[in-house]
Formats: structure tokens, C-alpha cells, sequence
DNA sequence: TTGCCAACCTAACGAGCGTTAGTTAGACTC
DNA sequence: GAGTCTAACTAACGCTCGTTAGGTTGGCAA
């Protein structure tokens, strides 16, 4: 009952977690249904968790921390221009998204069912997150780089396409992880060129 | 036990069910909230209806029918060109997910919840819908009106930053579901258009 | 060899789930 | 006023839920 994260054991657990969060929603997986899948029983799990919300907090906090850690960076360079800055933005957002599209899924469509006060810390975590994205068009708009457009709507279309990606990306299918990401960069740039 | 659908009390049943599904999600929300909701016993409510699911059933199942309702036509009028019916597709759906937002939401959160063969069902009304989209946006690469680019990529692109609309609309916000609707079809206009 | 400890098991807890059966109260019909 | 219909009620069904307690096992350290 010690809870212990970070333990390979541990790893495990919430792999399987996430690949039947994704699958069947948080609320649908039942604490059975992740130890069957790791060939446990029930019970067996509380000796590397606190609780079935612990794991779901495990999985959405990696989650965020990556998209934090991969766009982040990019979004505080002052030295390079909004156009510059927003593609390298989107594309890294897509590698994320691509690469842990399993937990970013569950990151994605189960947080809410996390308590109130950690659902709480992570509402604050995206508002932040989408505040990149909305000054860096809120930028170009001002400077002319970008037409002008309502910073926060076209925040959210861009960020809600780019969230759409895990439900239908597929690795093995015929595009890249990289064209993706280059063919949404060049969509919603082109969407923001100023023109004639 | 009868399951009457379309009388009054069931229409009710299925607005306070709509709105808990949205709000909690269809596997976290019981019965008996739903019954708590109209001031009934959770027994009560199957004099009005088979089962939980099929309420969901008839939530998703209206929405989708709206969607269909009012998308389809503009998507089969070929007198129109591809410019005109993509703009007047996308305001069409964005008309639908701000009008009936709720049953929106739960239509394109929801839909996995239901039994096998309805989520099958729901699976190939999408595809249809979906590929209203992708050959509008085809079209328009063929004939020059657009600039070359996938069109699954893209109508996915377009139709996952609509479909977010329901996540942050508010009806009493800065922006009416009008100026939502036009700047969204100027956005991904200006995405597609061919240039120079 | 002994003792320990992590990792797992079994069994059960109280609570809640979707659903059903039988009943009751009140309003219409003849 | 008797009979019927409707819409609700109460109570329970079998089952699953997240979680806990206590017991068993096997390998490592002393």
C-alpha cells in the first residue's frame, strides 16, 4: 500500500491503464479490467497504487508535462518571428500527440474525471498552455505578420485540430507523423497569411 | 414498460439525461440521477423508456439527423461551386453544434458508449458525413479552386476545429454563434485558397 | 539457516449499478 | 359508483464497483 511510483511495475500498470482508458473511458475500466490485462488480480494493484484516479493523475500529468516540455521552449523564443514560432509550434504539438498518442488521448478526453481540486490544477495547466498559442497569433495579428483574426477563436480551432489527430492517426496508415504535421503548419499558416 | 418515445415526459427524461451525459459523461451518470433530476425514482423512468441506452440512442441519433438535415443539401446542390458549398457547409455545422450544443456534445462524446451494433451504425453515418466533406474539398483541388492538399487530413482538420465549438461556446460570450460560424469559414477558405 | 520483504493471492466490505415486479393513488370513462 | 388507465411509488434482484485486510510465496541478505 506503500504507492510507490516509478517502479517498472508501476510503468506497467499505467500503460495498461491508458491503452483502456483510451479504449473504454475512465469511468467504463474497472480497476479488474487493468489487472486482467497485466494477468493480476484486482487487489493485487493497491500494492503499487493509491487509488484508480492516482493512475489516470499519472498518466494525464506525463501527458501534459511533454507538451509543456516539447512547445513550450518554442513559444518563449523572442527571437524568432510569429510565423516561425507558430509552425514550429504546431509541429511540435503534433509530435506529441503522435508519439504519445495514447496517453495524450486519455490527457485529452478523461482529466475531467479527475477531483475537483486536481481537475482544478489541470484547467490552469491548459488555459496556460492555450495562452501560448493565442499570444503568439495575438502577436503576428498586431505586428502584421498575420491577418487579423480573433486570437482566441483561432487558438482553440487550431489547438481542437490538432487535439483531433489522435483519433485518427494511425501509425502504420498513409501519412507520416512529420507530414501531418507539416500539412497542418502549412493549413493554418496559409489561414493566416496576409494577403494582396 | 412499454417505452413509449416522443410523449412529453420522455422528451424530458431525454433533456435532463442529455445534459448529465455532457456534464458527467453516460458511464458516470446513473439512473437515478437522471430520475433525481425530474424529481422521480430511478424505477420510474422505465415506464418511458427501455433502457439507459436507449436514451443515448435517441440523443445521438437526433443530433446526427440535424447534422444530416442540414449540411446534406448544400453538400449534394453541384450548382454551387466549391468555395460557395464548403463556406455554407461550415456554417451550416457550426449552426448545428452552437443551436443544439448540448446534444451535440454528447452526440460526439458519447456515441462510443452504445452497444455494438448502434455504435456501428453511428460509425457509417459518420464516415458519410465525413466524406461530404472530404469530396467537396476534393473537388476543389481537382478543379483549381483550392490549393492541393489532402483531403482527409484537411476535412478532419476542419471538422475536429468545429467540433471542439461545443467544448468552449457559450451563448452569453463575446461572440455570437454567427461571427463563430463566418470566421471559422474564413479561416479555413483562406487555409484552401490558391495563391498568386 | 534464518529472517525479511516485496509481490502477489483470496475473500470480503459497503456501496452503487441497471433493471424488474408488484403496488398504489388519482384521474378519466361508462 | 365500478372499472380502467396512467404514472408514479417501494422494494428488491443479481451484479459490479473501488478498496481493504490478512495470508502465502519466493528470492535475497545476514
Amino acid at each position: 500500500m506503500t504507492a510507490t511510483t516509478d517502479t517498472p511495475r508501476r510503468l506497467q500498470i499505467e500503460e495498461a491503464a491508458s491503452e483502456l482508458f483510451r479504449e473504454r473511458g475512465y469511468a467504463a475500466t474497472s480497476v479488474r479490467d487493468i489487472a486482467q490485462a497485466l494477468n493480476l488480480q484486482g487487489g493485487s494493484l493497491y500494492a503499487h497504487m493509491a487509488s484508480k484516479e492516482d493512475v489516470l493523475w499519472s498518466i494525464v500529468t506525463r501527458a501534459a508535462d511533454r507538451f509543456n516540455a516539447e512547445v513550450g521552449p518554442i513559444a518563449a523564443d523572442a527571437t524568432s518571428s510569429p510565423v516561425d514560432r507558430l509552425r514550429a509550434m504546431i509541429r511540435a504539438h503534433v509530435g506529441v500527440v503522435t508519439i504519445i498518442q495514447q496517453d495524450a488521448a486519455v490527457f485529452l478526453h478523461e482529466w475531467r474525471f479527475l477531483s475537483a481540486d486536481r481537475r482544478a490544477q489541470m484547467s490552469a495547466r491548459r488555459d496556460a498552455y492555450e495562452a501560448m498559442f493565442r499570444n503568439v497569433i495575438s502577436e503576428g495579428s498586431v505586428s502584421g505578420d498575420f491577418r487579423d483574426v480573433d486570437p482566441r477563436l483561432t487558438s482553440m480551432a487550431i489547438l481542437s485540430a490538432l487535439n483531433g489527430i489522435p483519433t485518427w492517426y494511425a501509425p502504420d496508415g498513409p501519412l507520416t507523423a512529420d507530414q501531418i504535421a507539416d500539412q497542418h503548419a502549412d493549413l493554418f499558416l496559409h489561414a493566416l497569411e496576409t494577403h494582396k
